[in-house]
RNA sequence: GCGCCCGUAGCUCAACUGGAUAGAGCGUUAGACUACGGAUCUAAAGGUUACGGGUUCGACUCCUGUCGGGCGCGCCA
């Protein structure tokens, strides 16, 4: 058992002996910043004295009676009645040898039995990723991570939007490039795709169907509606492998409207729906949504909604105890129609979840760049990967909270890339490893029983805390909290490092011990950073 | 006009979901190896948490008003 939920158990116990019943998650224990107050502290004593008629510090010290001291050198009372534990060395050194036994399984959670869907970047494939997508596949991915080193059954989902208006203007798109490719003069539509990766499509498509293709019908422009989705979407594939972004199912919205399914969907949804000015609607205002949504245009086609609720439907038909869809935050209107949507099935509202992930401003200096494949003041995944590098876009991406309004500037990520933090943690996963192969005669004692110096000690107590901040993050979907454990945890290796000489043959003993303390940070840290879907290198 | 997100150090972001003196990185300044990797360490400077009011033992956090920014509010997706 780790030392927080054991404190936990022996503070309810007592507080259970003083005619109190309170939960073990209800006792909330913090890490004090300053060292004079203790390894860990809580407030147990002002939240509860009132309801028993006491004051806080007399309360106080009826808890520390009535607490279990094993393992605990001291506790004392402070402030206006904060109790203030101090450890055990022993306790804290016994740390080291349960990481090592678990090595690449510190930090997992038990397996819970919930299967959950998670979809995300689900770009149109008309173009290349762009910053958007990148940001969205980073805390996708990171996500996802998270959620399967804590214990949860995840599948990957890619939504493909392959009908509609917008692979239409792709395909007359693809097909002017097309004739350029003979020298024909041809124009890209105004309202069609001006991405310079459809040349190379083009030419693509030119080496399979050499000039087939020239003639203007219907049949020809289907062959560049499929070909140009074809290539687009393995050219996305290829270029999320290569971000270490990698899906379990594509889902395409061509078989979602095969068979009459979204006509069913239709049909089944007839008590929610009504008719005005001849179009369908859904009475999404009966539930979450501030007004009721057109499913059917008048002309009969139908709205992206229709196709989307009937793919969801599907999605959940597999076994999934939670949808969490991925979305960019200017989507942030559709959250409450689709949710009101499944709930009109009988779903709970909590089956579905919505990551909103913020938008990302493209900056030079001080100015914002509107971001445009047109005038070429995009920025893709692809020049993200190869420039700035994969790590440090994935860490400067996860490392901040979704919700936050963020701004990339390019140039500044060019330049600064090797001041990216997420260096400062892979140095010091290098450092430990170099530090285990120097001292590799001489050892380890997985007892680290030599281990109080301050610097240890800190690092010590950072370690344990890295299950309940897996199992925490989890939760709360919030990987760029592992990003700011991971950061605290390279700080307190360095530290440690400049106070304490580790391998010291006059010492071996001394060296045994840290040696250990050593491998069982590298593990850590190896786990965390592949939490985010980050290398952690053995050299630099 | 209505709804959602946000406003914290010069910049980019935290603050364990209501706790003790609001913290990190970058940048700036001053220091530190004849020993294990200096991509490091130790410090300093930098704040009326946008602004007012309320709730309580206690507010960056919750409620409310004002100001400022982003995004939505389509028979587009």
């Amino acid at each position: 058992m780790n030392i927080e939920t054991l404190l936990k158990n022996k503070i309810t116990q007592a507080l259970k002996q003083l005619g109190l019943e309170v939960t073990e998650n209800e006792v909330v224990l913090e890490h004090p910043k300053d060292e004079s107050r203790g390894d860990y502290a809580t407030n147990a004593a002002l939240q509860y004295a009132r309801q028993i008629g006491q004051k806080p510090r007399d309360f106080a010290a009826k808890i520390v009676e009535q607490i279990d001291h094993s393992g605990i050198n001291k506790i004392e009372i402070a402030g206006p009645g904060f109790l203030n534990f101090f450890l055990d060395f022993k306790t804290l050194q016994a740390i080291v040898q349960d990481v090592i036994n678990q090595d690449s399984d510190y930090g997992r959670g038990l397996a819970k039995k919930q299967k959950i869907n998670v979809e995300f970047v689900s770009a149109n494939p008309t173009g290349d990723l762009h910053l958007g997508h990148a940001r969205c596949a980073a805390i996708g991915d990171a996500i996802c991570r998270l959620y399967e080193f804590a214990g949860y059954d995840i599948i990957r989902e890619f939504y493909v939007n392959d009908a509609g208006v917008q692979v239409n203007k792709m395909g007359a798109s693809l097909r002017a490039r097309y004739l350029n490719e003979f020298g024909y003069e041809a124009k890209v539509p105004e309202d069609g795709y001006h991405g310079l990766d459809l040349i190379d499509i083009a030419k693509q498509v030119k080496d399979i169907y050499g000039d087939k293709l020239l003639n203007d019908n219907a049949q020809n422009i289907e062959i560049f509606i499929k070909e140009g989705i074809r290539l687009e979407l393995e050219k996305i594939k290829k270029d999320l492998e290569d971000f270490r972004v990698t899906f379990d199912i594509f889902s395409f919205e061509t078989d979602v409207r095969k068979d009459g399914k979204v006509e069913k969907t239709l049909e089944d949804y007839r008590e929610f729906t009504y008719v005005d000015d001849g179009a369908i609607y859904l009475r999404t205002s009966a539930f979450l949504d501030d007004k009721d949504r057109p499913v059917v245009k008048s002309d009969g086609s139908y709205t992206y909604l229709m196709p989307d609720i009937t793919y969801h439907l599907e999605k959940l038909s597999r076994g999934y105890n939670l949808l969490v869809d991925v979305l960019g935050a200017d989507h942030h209107g559709y959250t409450s129609r689709m949710r009101s949507a499944l709930m009109m099935k009988g779903y709970p509202a909590e089956i579905i979840d919505f990551e909103l992930v913020q938008v990302v401003r493209l900056m030079k200096g001080d100015v914002e760049v509107k971001m445009s494949k047109r005038g070429g003041t995009t920025v893709t995944l692809r020049e993200l990967s190869d420039e700035v590098g994969v790590d440090a876009t994935r860490y400067f991406f996860v490392a901040r909270a979704a919700t936050s309004h963020l701004d990339f500037d390019y140039d500044l990520a060019l330049e600064r890339s090797s001041s990216n933090p997420v260096y400062y943690a892979q140095y010091a996963h290098a450092r430990l490893c170099k530090l285990l192969e120097t001292g590799s005669d001489i050892g380890l004692d997985v007892s680290a029983k030599n281990l109080r110096e301050s610097s240890e000690i800190n690092l010590l107590k950072h370690l344990q805390e890295f299950p309940i901040t897996i199992e925490s993050c989890a939760k709360t979907r919030e990987p760029y909290k592992v990003a700011t454990y991971i950061q605290k945890l390279a700080g307190l290796t360095h530290s440690f490092y400049t106070e304490c000489r580790v391998i010291d043959r006059d010492n071996p003993q001394l060296s045994q011990s840290r040696l250990a303390l050593c491998k069982a940070s590298q593990i850590v840290m190896r786990n965390a950073l592949s939490v985010l879907g980050v290398d952690a290198p053995e050299q630099m």
